[in-house]
DNA sequence: CGGCTGGGCCAC
DNA sequence: AAACGTGGCCCAGCCG
């Protein structure tokens, strides 16, 4: 190609002009090496005073030492935008700095991992040391395990080897057995095969760190773990709840004084089977029962010394742990047309909805996004002169209640946000969540709440709205039979607080919130019945009460003002004295022990009951009650998931669901009232309190419609006049829920 | 496209 | 300044 001899002329003012813009050049990165780092001090300072989790703290806290020792600085590419501006230094460059700082580490750190590799650290690759290393195991009476996976999806993923610990021979071993390496590896059927007498042993106990995980992993290949002794997991929450971390590593870290790196600090994100040098998987994966072990020790010296709470753990949390993998097993059937025509219905609901908005508020808005929103009611529209005074000028249903009363179309926008809800959150997402046997296999957390209670995950089982309820089945030929513990936190606060006047009422049978409330204000009962103004106050009050809410809030949710709300809880505390009595002796018990206790002396430590912050004391304080109640009503329930688990195996039931106070389980539609008797029987007498239990019992083929017993067809039938389904449309739902205005 | 955060909201 | 406890998930919007 022939090159433009005009574009290669030089005179003096080119090299004159390109000098300059050389010098400018050089200043402007000066200016902008200065400007990076002149504010940094500030952002630092800003940083440090947002809440950041315990982890971030740890990080930043990590890039902040490094900046200040000169190991690391701002990366121009994060820190100049495109039009070559510096931008402010901020909590994700710092955590982006993280990143550089770990990936900077990871190969010293797996070096170092190397160096340091115990000698009792073995590798097993062949046959005759698996079967000298199964010789020795079965010499032991307990061992630690673990598995090393493809990834964390229990119904998906693989083992891709297996660590065990021989804690009276202190042999650790790894058992590599489909990593990508041409090193040579076991075969994984075969030592699978080896070691099932020792894996399914019940005497041959075992102690494993997030136990369920691992005992997934088993049964997808076709073993089932007994005798599984100790999760330290699952201990940790036991012996601290507020433990920011319970992952292995950072346990050892804190508790054995011994710094381990995790996972993701040595490997990032490549999954374990893609590490070929088996010596690093090895000196990674047998440290993890290794310390699985070490952290065992130490924990049952605190155990030794905690009796209350080795009692929590070893007669509750430990066998609850095989109850969970069981109905994490089971899953739950969808009722996939029926997911798809509500979908249908729903998806040209919406679209009507959103029609309507559009003439309302203009084509161009996405009506989900609350800061489109915002600018139009309170900038554009201004409608914000009809907030009452203190309320946030906000998107949420509150204000937009409010709203709804100054612009027609706010009252769609309500009813269109609660469809959107609904359909984006439970009837368009839950038929994705279907694994290929065809069920849903959410996860059940019980080591994961401060209090006790279980947690729910992919997807959450435990929020799903009454209308979704429908689309979650029965397997053909059975039903779920469910409990619920009937007002099972206010029956606590009675067995609690001991106060006479709501023991009698409760073993009287009586509504607890009509008679509380004829008491209160001297009104016949027949004026406090359901659906009066005085038994739903009286219900929002003792709640209140329990949660500690505050006379705004409640006077906010009682439609009364907030001397009426004091009024309320001055009459309350007056006549409910042992109540009253009661909430200030948690409050002095807190302060004086640090915790709080609950049923079999499960603990909740709440270490800012002391704190000089007002508003962190306080909260401290609400916690104190609260968590008495519901901590209690988490033990309650896990007691009887473990009696009901034992019912569900003489029966041959399968436990599908916990909802906090509501345990599912399916079963044959065969089953007679009697069985449901037992069923009923069997929640109600899991804990004695000082007031008795009461449980609501449904059978239902879809969730929350329930059927009845025809005595003469001896079946369960869902006649025409008698079931009892929540809503039919999405419009009722919402009117059921107070949406629609 | 994945990670992260804020606003909002579902359950008990 | 903040006064309703315990959770998890969706969408928007921003980041790389």
């Amino acid at each position: 190609m022939l090159l433009d001899r005009t574009k290669m002329k030089l005179t003096m003012k080119d090299v004159e002009d390109k000098e300059a813009a050389k010098r400018q050049r050089a200043q402007a990165a000066q200016e902008r090496s200065k400007q990076m780092h002149d504010g940094i001090m500030d952002a630092w300072r800003k940083i440090a005073k947002m809440k950041n989790s315990e982890s971030d703290t740890k990080k930043l806290k990590r890039v902040y030492e490094a900046m200040m020792a000169g190991e690391i600085s701002r990366d121009p590419s994060d820190a100049i935008d495109k039009r070559g501006k510096v931008k402010a230094f901020s909590k994700a460059e710092a955590l982006r700095l993280y990143a550089k700082l770990e990936q900077r580490d990871r190969d010293k750190k797996i070096a170092e991992l190397l160096e340091k590799l115990p000698q009792n650290y073995e590798l097993i690759q062949t046959w005759a040391h698996l079967d000298d290393f199964i010789a020795a195991m079965s010499k032991e009476s307990i061992i630690a395990l673990d598995t090393e996976t493809t990834g964390l999806d229990v119904f998906a993923d693989e083992i891709v080897g297996i660590s065990i610990s021989l804690p009276s021979a202190d042999r650790h071993c790894y058992i590599p057995v489909a990593h990508d390496t041409d090193e040579p590896q076991l075969n994984r059927e075969i030592v699978l095969e080896r070691l099932r007498p020792y894996l399914q042993d019940n005497n041959l106990r075992k102690v494993l760190h997030n136990a369920k995980f691992d005992i997934h992993m088993f049964i997808r290949h076709g073993v089932r773990v007994q005798g599984v002794h100790f999760d330290t997991q699952v201990a940790m929450q036991i012996l601290n709840e507020n433990e920011p971390s319970k992952r292995l590593k950072d346990l050892a870290t804190v508790y054995l004084g011994e710094p381990s790196d995790t996972y993701d600090a040595l490997f990032g994100k490549t999954p374990f089977h893609k590490i070929t040098n088996l010596r690093v998987a090895l000196a990674y994966a047998a440290k993890d029962t290794h310390l699985t072990w070490r952290l065992y020790r130490f924990m049952q010296h605190h155990l030794d010394r905690l009796p209350k709470l080795r009692t929590v753990y070893y007669e509750i949390e430990n066998p609850l742990i095989d109850v969970v993998v069981e109905m994490e097993q089971e899953g739950f059937i969808l009722d996939i047309d029926r997911a798809k025509a509500l979908g249908k219905q729903m998806r040209k609901e919406i679209e009507a909805l959103e029609a309507q908005l559009k003439q309302h508020f203009g084509d161009d808005v996405n009506f989900n996004s609350p800061a489109q929103l915002s600018k139009i009611f309170y900038e554009d529209l201004k409608l914000g002169k009809h907030l009452p005074p203190g309320m946030k000028q906000s998107t949420d249903k509150n204000a937009l209640k409010v709203l709804a009363e100054h612009h027609e179309g706010i009252s769609v926008l309500l009813e269109y946000k609660a469809l959107m809800k609904l359909y984006g959150t439970y009837i368009d997402a839950l038929p994705k969540q279907v694994k290929s046997d065809g069920r849903i296999h959410g996860e059940f957390k019980q080591d994961s709440t401060v209090t006790g209670r279980f947690s729910s995950k992919n997807p959450n089982l435990q929020n799903q709205p009454k209308y979704v309820r429908q689309i979650f089945k029965a397997p053909p030929g059975m039903v779920l039979l469910s409990g619920d513990f009937s007002q099972q936190e206010p029956r606590l606060l009675a067995h609690f607080s001991g106060e006479p006047l709501l023991i009698e009422a409760y073993r009287q049978g009586k509504d607890l919130y009509t008679t509380a409330a004829a008491e209160l204000w001297g009104l016949p009962e027949s004026e406090c019945g359901d659906g009066s103004k005085w038994r739903k106050m009286m219900k929002t009050g003792i709640l209140a009460v329990m949660y500690g809410t505050g006379t705004n809030t409640l006077a906010k949710q009682l439609g009364i003002t907030v001397e009426e709300a004091d009024d309320f809880i001055k009459k309350f505390y007056a006549k409910y004295k042992y109540v009253k009595r009661w909430i200030e002796g948690n409050v002095e018990f807190a302060r004086k022990h640090g915790y709080v206790e609950m049923l079999m002396g499960r603990k909740r430590r709440l270490p800012e009951i002391n704190s000089r912050d007002e508003w962190v004391r306080y909260r401290a304080e609400r916690q104190a009650t609260n968590a008495i109640i519901q901590g209690s009503a988490a033990i309650m329930t896990k007691i009887a998931m473990l009696k009901v688990a034992e019912l569900c195996k003489r029966k041959g039931w399968k436990m599908v669901l916990t909802v906090h106070d509501e345990i599912g389980v399916y079963a044959p539609d065969t089953i007679t009232p009697a069985d449901v008797m037992e069923f009923e029987h069997t929640m109600l007498h899991a804990v004695e309190l000082k007031v008795p239990s009461k449980s609501d019992i449904e059978a239902a083929y879809h969730w929350g419609e329930s059927v009845n017993w025809d005595a003469k067809a001896k079946q369960w039938k869902v006649s025409d006049g008698d079931v009892v389904c929540y809503f039919d449309t999405p419009k009722e739902a919402l009117a059921a829920a107070g949406a629609a205005v």
